[in-house]
DNA sequence: TCTGGGGTCCTAGGACCC
DNA sequence: TCTGGGGTCCTAGGACCC
């Protein structure tokens, strides 16, 4: 699934899922404002949200918003399985679907027309039919690229359905403020609207140098692209897991040397455990703090070999960990975690013959990406020396 | 008046190499 | 011989997403 000539790409994404489900589920919830906790808030229904309730909101937070909201906990069982229930009106939709995550998925409709209806037609049964199955609201967005799909369906929301038809993007897009954009986040947002860029018409009229002088190359280029309507969703392909992590909440109080060891320990082993229980690998083992003033830091290191084994990556946590001790003691630790990346077997590469040798090779080189990126409509291949690129997510 | 746990990707600088 | 152009790998930090 990534790029049509008619919009045919569906995104589809559950409405407030978790909060929608404890709604299914407990009649008495139902047009309440419902909070799924606790201690931070992992969804919330709509009515909550129009409290200025928020995901990632501290519980303390979210209850001076809306003192009247009912917060019940997460229950995890009956997510996955509403998710698998609505994943089988999805195969029964399409032959070809992505799923993103627990709560949306992208649906390629293209060549149903004859036998299921246009896409529209699809997407409104689609909902009907989750409603109807699973019990749950449903927001559907359809255009010719899933990026376009998937902005179109957080328009649509929440229960609605909203179709950008070819030709149509940039109609839709550019009156919309530049942080709908999928990507653009906070940060991005306050970069361009310093410089009076609020809409993504706006960031149009620029030209990419512009853009990248302010975002960065890659950033830059993908909001030019976008803006222009040329960005056709990455290429993946089984996109594999690029790192294993785990991190743990210490609270304000202080902590010893030997509390954090501990700590130190428990993660290291359940990282490992899953490593292996993937049968995989890593060299680079990551140390993550954060501090009671909300700033963050990480320390790394690299193994000369990959490694799944407990002992070699406690070894290395617990040296990094040590050398990081005056900072904790400056600062007052509140996080502790680790990362294991640098798998081992994680990309391939594709070799690229190449017209020229000498000083011109390396702008031979960018425009062979980008005929490559060009065609296969990717953004995911990245330089890799004066002679190579290669793919992420392991193209083959 | 700050938030948990799990991820992905990009950028920049330093050490070192051809 | 010197300088510049073009790399690799590692480390650290930041932004973003669900």
């Amino acid at each position: 699934v990534f790029v049509s000539r008619e919009a045919t790409i569906l995104h589809a994404d559950l409405d407030a899922f978790f909060a929608s489900v404890e709604q299914r589920d407990d009649p008495r919830l139902r047009g309440r404002p419902v909070i799924v906790g606790p201690g931070v808030v992992l969804a919330s229904s709509y009515e909550a949200k129009a409290h200025g309730v928020r995901s990632g909101m501290g519980a303390g937070k979210a209850r001076r918003l809306c003192p009247e909201a009912v917060v019940v906990p997460a229950r995890w069982e009956a997510y996955s399985e509403a998710s698998r229930a609505v994943s089988e009106v999805f195969a029964d939709t399409a032959p070809v679907v992505e799923k993103a995550s627990i709560d949306e998925a992208f649906l390629d409709v293209r060549g149903l027309e004859r036998i299921s209806g246009t896409p529209e037609q699809i997407a409104a049964r689609l909902r009907r039919d989750v409603r109807e199955r699973v019990g749950l609201p449903i927001t559907v967005g359809v255009a010719t690229t899933r990026l376009i799909a998937k902005i179109a369906s957080g328009e649509a929301k929440p229960d609605g359905l909203l179709v950008i038809p070819a030709g149509g993007e940039l109609d839709f897009l550019h009156p919309l403020p530049v942080g709908r954009v999928w990507g653009v986040g906070p940060s991005t947002a306050g970069k361009l609207n310093d410089r009076g860029i609020a809409t993504v018409g706006d960031a149009a009229r620029l030209d990419e140098a512009v853009l990248v002088s302010i975002l960065g190359r890659a950033a830059g280029r993908r909001l030019h692209a976008i803006a222009h309507n040329r960005h056709h969703g990455r290429v993946r392909t089984r996109r594999g897991r690029r790192s294993f992590g785990s991190q743990s909440a210490l609270g304000r109080s202080s902590r010893s040397r030997e509390e954090l060891e501990a700590v130190a320990g428990g993660l290291a082993d359940r990282v490992t455990r899953r490593m292996r229980a993937a049968g995989r690998a890593g060299r680079t083992v990551v140390l993550r703090l954060r501090f009671s003033d909300y700033s963050r830091a990480t320390r790394s290191h690299t193994l000369p070999r990959p490694t799944a084994q407990t002992t070699a990556i406690l070894t290395a946590l617990r040296a990094l960990l040590a050398a990081a001790m005056p900072m904790i003691e400056a600062r007052g630790i509140t996080l502790l975690g680790i990362t294991v990346t640098n798998l081992e077997g994680e990309r391939g590469a594709l070799q690229l013959e190449l017209p020229v040798d000498g000083p011109g090779r390396s702008h031979a080189l960018d425009e062979a990406v980008d005929e490559v990126r060009e065609r296969f409509g990717t953004d995911a291949m990245t330089r890799g020396g004066s002679r190579h690129a290669s793919f992420q997510h392991g193209f083959e």
